[in-house]
DNA sequence: GAATTTAATTTGCACCGCGTATAAAATCAG
DNA sequence: CTGATTTTATACGCGGTGCAAATTAAATTC
């Protein structure tokens, strides 16, 4: 078990200051008191020793009060975007997206790499992510030494703690272990994480789920994945495990089991589509659901009736989950949301009707279509989350 | 949020220590502090608070090692029974189990009253509930001055955090503030929990889970329950809300949706024999279960197809919350166990089928038939770490 | 009976957060 | 401009905490 010493109880205190001035900055320390319920003391001190290791800046403006009041002008405190830099990224089956953001997490640069890997050797994958990242962080004007962290987010089952992928639908092997190899072919630290993990922290540091500390997020991209939010932390399965949520059965069917990916995955909506050519060139491409919509748009009944099919699937899913967490919000991204109102609203008819009675009304569906540079960024921020959580290397005495 | 000083600090640690020589107990002060990991020192100065509080006990014989070691000899510490008595109670729709344990989680005494409350009106409920309780303290010898906790579990949907019942199978009534009540009446702080949630402790204190700190428990009785461990601690959804895993969906079928409860319910599964007189007698008073095995020794048809249906919606089931939760073991308990071989040999067979390849082996299925006794001890339990973690009069300073 | 070995406690120290007192920096009144 | 007022931020001392080293305690071995 974890044992409590004075070091622990240090670094709670700095990471929640920190992470209040990440949140709420600029602010002032006896905001940061009242927020943490710290003392004004210990957070003088601890804004001391975040300003003396060069986490934090200063800021004798922005006092939000009324400008004719009294007394000792508050000084502001703010993240310093310099204090750090990582790299975030996201990978797809048909395309790569970078960003480099600073410690604050704004995005410095970001590129889109438009390249179908799936189907990819591992070796390829690999010098195509290293090249990505090199070429993104120069863009940003910085060479790989000034990077601290790098975190790779990618669909499938993945252990966060060794950075081994059990299964990805981008790749044709299984048990990766693509942290170690990634970590030496960039000399930095390389986290690999679900890429819906990342997106759920994207969500609650720069989206929809900023003002929550229990949330559930459930991406709809190639793949299904689930990321849920339980006390400002990524709840990861025992072992640190990501979720499939492809995986999951609705039932069984006439051959074997009916599970939700054959239902609502990418692949089963578009896959019936094939037979056109053009629309079979934009799904090679990646933009299967962008052509989707527009031919939702023209009354393709066919495409219709697979985006019916599967928003039934994802709002019973949703039903399911919500009986299992209870969160007070369930964030829905991911290109499929693209389908529109057939799909959308078949979906949110199905949750109605499967949402237990005893739990109307304690979530709140919120639908979400950002980039995937959002992706990216939360990619970044996972990088990031390391980084505070890490006591630093002047956990010790301020001197 | 939490904020971190010392007074926390101790009582991780002191958590921390009486957890081990609860679990692990008797044990010396030396192989407390290799466990925890905490030094000498601290482990002195924090079991000798403990036993100036009375909770712990020294007995100076019961070294494993070896008789003729040299050296000062080791002190053994346990659990001081007497430090506190609370009473667990199973409150399910045909019978009551009451259980008074003392502080180590022993049971002085037992009570179960076979009589069928669901349908009563809340009134008589508690007056059956308290009548049971205090009847059990008496039994024990003692009065109820002497309890320090109660805890009533029951099945359905209910909020940990304030006693608040949302639905619950065996009230007509929803909405319940049973907590508060019961507590009033007597006099004893009361505490309300899903039963599921105490036999998943109940589990992991005294039974098939002892060695591990993360684990899925499934219950099959009247309602289909959840439990989840998760890092040595009861996992609750946000706003501390139990599961109730009947109400999981499982497909749509003709009319409307398609949810566990009316596969593998106890009333789905014994309800369409209800036609036979004595069964349906069986039933009413609890028994259906018992009969039902008989019936299906006796090559019943009918009910041997209903046991594998909902063995293989159960096996469907279990694989999904492997998928959410990829626990190292799920433990299955409950009344519908005593279906037999029909109904577990459909229930591995879907659940082989259905979980995902990359999760295959991850997870171990035990089955466990306990008595009811179990369930009640299980609740004693949660009342007990409630004790257990509450900081106790004395964290100051040892004198 | 002395040496040895292991267990548990005592002592001294560094650190933490907090309350109080103090210093600092602005506005307001005249 | 000066002094009173108000608010913010920082020293200082206190009690608490865990830990390392030294000390005491209690047994076995020679």
């Amino acid at each position: 078990m974890k044992t409590a010493d004075p070091e622990l109880m240090r670094s709670i205190n700095r990471l929640s200051v920190l992470d209040t001035i990440r949140r709420f900055g600029p602010i002032s320390r006896v905001e940061i008191s009242e927020r943490t319920e710290l003392s004004t003391t210990t957070v003088s001190a601890i804004t001391g020793s975040l300003l003396d290791d060069g986490l934090i800046l200063t800021r004798h403006e922005g006092d939000i009060r009324n400008e004719a009041v009294r007394g000792r002008p508050r000084v502001m405190l703010e993240v310093n975007p310099d204090a750090a830099r990582v790299v975030g990224a996201k990978i797809a089956a048909s395309r790569m997206v970078f960003a480099v953001t600073d410690f604050r997490g704004d995005v410095l640069s970001k590129l889109t790499l438009p390249i179908r890997i799936d189907r990819q050797p591992i070796a390829v994958i690999a010098d195509l992510v290293e090249d990505g990242v090199r070429r993104c962080v120069v863009d940003a004007g910085l060479s790989l030494e000034d990077v601290d962290r790098v975190c790779l987010t990618l669909p499938g089952v993945i252990e966060h703690r060794t950075g081994h992928i059990r299964s990805s639908p981008i790749f044709r092997e299984i048990n990766i272990d693509f942290a170690e190899d990634m970590s030496a072919r960039l000399s930095t630290r390389t986290i690999i994480e679900s890429d819906a993990h990342a997106i759920t922290l994207a969500h609650h540091w720069f989206g929809k789920a900023r003002d929550l500390e229990d949330m559930v997020l459930i991406s709809l991209e190639q793949t299904l994945g689930l990321g849920v939010l339980h006390g400002n932390k990524l709840f990861r399965g025992a072992g640190g495990l990501s979720h499939n949520l492809g995986d999951l059965v609705l039932g069984m069917g006439q051959q074997g089991v009916n599970r939700l990916s054959s239902q609502a995955g990418e692949s089963a909506i578009l896959g019936e589509q094939q037979a056109d050519g053009r629309f079979a060139e934009a799904v090679r491409l990646g933009r299967g659901m962008t052509h989707a919509q527009a031919l939702i748009k023209a009354d393709d009944d066919r495409l219709i009736g697979a985006a019916v099919r599967a928003g039934e699937a994802v709002g019973l899913t949703i039903a399911n989950i919500v009986t299992l967490f209870a969160p007070p919000r369930v964030i829905l991204v991911g290109s499929s949301l693209a389908l529109g109102e057939p799909f959308l609203n078949s979906l949110r008819d199905a949750y109605a009707l499967a949402i237990p009675p005893s739990l109307r009304g304690v979530s709140e569906l919120v639908f979400d279509d950002s980039s995937d540079d959002f992706w990216a960024q939360g990619a970044a921020a996972v990088a990031l989350y390391e980084l505070y959580e890490s006591p630093w290397n002047t956990t010790g005495p301020a001197l």
